[in-house]
RNA sequence: GCCCGAGUAGUGUAGCCUGGUAACAUAUGGGACUGUGGAUCCUCUGUGCCGGGUUCAAAUCCCGGUUCGGGCCCCA
């Protein structure tokens, strides 16, 4: 017996139901926002991701070698391929250019729940453009897209990588010092990063008000700590009235700011965030994103960049969770032929509601009645056709609705308006 | 890549400790029902993750692999 390879999965049409349902509702969304959609080749040159993120995580890729000799990779991601389009040909695009794309990401990392070696992401980047309105539109796509595919309770994280960068700065901490720190920093461990802190040579008055700040969502206890640093004053200036569009503009309140966030990559610059569902406990987050520097990296014109990643499979997961129901499949007609010499009727009969729109089936196994309404009712089909020869002579059928239980007889050349009717 | 646990009809489970004919429910197919569903009854088909070892005999015990789940690592 053959079985799918580890860390990938099968599809059933009940669950590409859901996939298509989320996949709709968020490109809805994109477009509501003015993105337009891309595609990106499902492998690129091995290169392209080394150099955004350095020889290291060629462990964790899907590379190969193919019959050229060219190193190739399965994109991890999307981000760097989007942009690696960008600097090939969308340069002189008019800005702000705003993309969102759905694809198949590949990483070869132990399989955990909600997590596999081929998953799905959509996504989004916008190039050109870095204003607070921007940057405030940005966290309230990310949001507005969870909240439209069904999503009750969901809440936004911010951080800032310039905030954090000053901070370490005025600590008289070096680069080094820093790659030590930002993971402790990512995963919350503050006593870790306590003892890290003092090893790097900062007072443990320092390092207390440090963590606090880093724990806090109050701007003044944030900016009482950085005040000496204009740079990093100013961008706080800035979160403040992105925060201020988010809430009073967007009307989006589930936000709160979280210095923590840090995204562990050396890319990113100044905004970050992150999007939880507390319903999935300790791997919860959906969604990851924030304002980077690629472009000049990848050879274009320095723009300002930003962007954001959903994972599909979690959200899915957190809708199972909040007991959200998914759209069911959903089969308008049944048409059931009495006998062998109905069933070139029925199938006229089918072929003609098919054309006006309707999604229709008819019995192919020449099951006697009670097995076919059986079989319709297990379709949660909502009318059931019956051609019998008593009926068909008068140029009727009967049509049977499934919900209420009652049936008339109808003549065929009306089975369309009656249907459209109801 | 490391540690732990699990894997029995399509699905959900029992049996495993203490080796001896593989079982139950549900679903699917057929029928009771030759023109009317969700019920009931009958019935067919279908099951030990893979490989090796121990044994007269292995679903059961042992070893290796594999997949899934949990914990690390990682999480672009």
């Amino acid at each position: 017996m053959f079985q799918v390879p580890r860390g990938t999965r099968d599809f059933t049409p009940e669950e590409m139901e859901k996939r298509r349902y989320i996949e709709q509702n968020m490109a809805a969304t994109f477009t509501s926002f003015g993105y337009g959609e891309i595609q990106t080749p499902t492998f690129e040159n091995l290169e392209l991701f080394t150099a955004k993120s350095g020889e290291s995580i060629v462990n964790e890729l899907y590379a190969f070698t193919d019959k050229g000799g060219r190193e190739l990779a399965l994109r991890p991601e999307l981000t760097a391929p989007v942009i690696r389009c960008y600097v090939e040909r969308l340069q002189m695009e008019p800005k702000p250019l705003k993309l969102f794309y759905f694809g198949n990401c590949y990483r070869y990392d132990r399989p955990q729940k909600g997590r596999y070696r081929e998953f799905q992401q959509a996504g989004c980047e916008v190039i050109g453009v870095e204003t607070s309105e921007a940057a405030a539109e940005l966290l309230a796509l990310a949001f507005t897209l969870l909240k439209n595919v069904g999503l009750k309770n969901v809440r936004i994280n911010i951080g800032n990588l310039t905030i954090i960068s000053a901070i370490f700065k005025r600590l008289n901490l070096l680069k080094d010092d820093q790659k030590i720190l930002l993971p402790l920093i990512d995963k919350s461990q503050f006593d870790d990063l306590k003892v890290s802190l003092r090893d790097c040579g900062v007072s443990g008055k320092d390092a207390e008000t440090f963590i606090r700040v880093l724990q806090t969502s109050e701007v003044n206890e944030i900016r009482s700590f950085i005040a000496d640093d204009p740079d990093a004053v100013k961008e706080l200036a800035a979160m403040e009235t992105i925060l201020g569009l988010l809430k009073n503009a967007f009307h989006v309140t589930e936000y709160g700011i979280k210095l923590s966030i840090v995204r562990g990559l050396d890319y990113y610059k100044g905004l970050v965030f992150e999007i939880d569902a507390p319903v999935l406990g300790a791997e919860k987050q959906l969604c990851g994103g924030g304002s980077y520097e690629l472009v000049s990296l990848f050879g274009g014109t320095e723009v300002p960049t930003s962007g954001f990643a959903i994972g599909f499979d979690r959200t899915i997961l957190a809708l199972e969770a909040e007991g959200f129901i998914f759209p069911p499949l959903k089969l308008d007609v049944y048409i059931i032929p009495v006998n062998q010499d109905m069933i070139c009727t029925s199938i006229e009969i089918a072929q003609q509601l098919r054309s006006q729109g309707f999604s229709v089936d008819f019995d192919q196994l020449r099951r006697g009645i009670g097995k076919s309404l059986k079989y319709a009712d297990s379709k949660h089909v909502e009318k059931v056709i019956i051609v019998g020869p008593k009926e068909l002579e008068k140029k009727t059928v009967t049509l049977r609705d499934m919900k209420i239980g009652n049936q008339e007889i109808v003549s065929i050349t009306e089975i369309c308006a009656k249907l459209k009717k109801t």
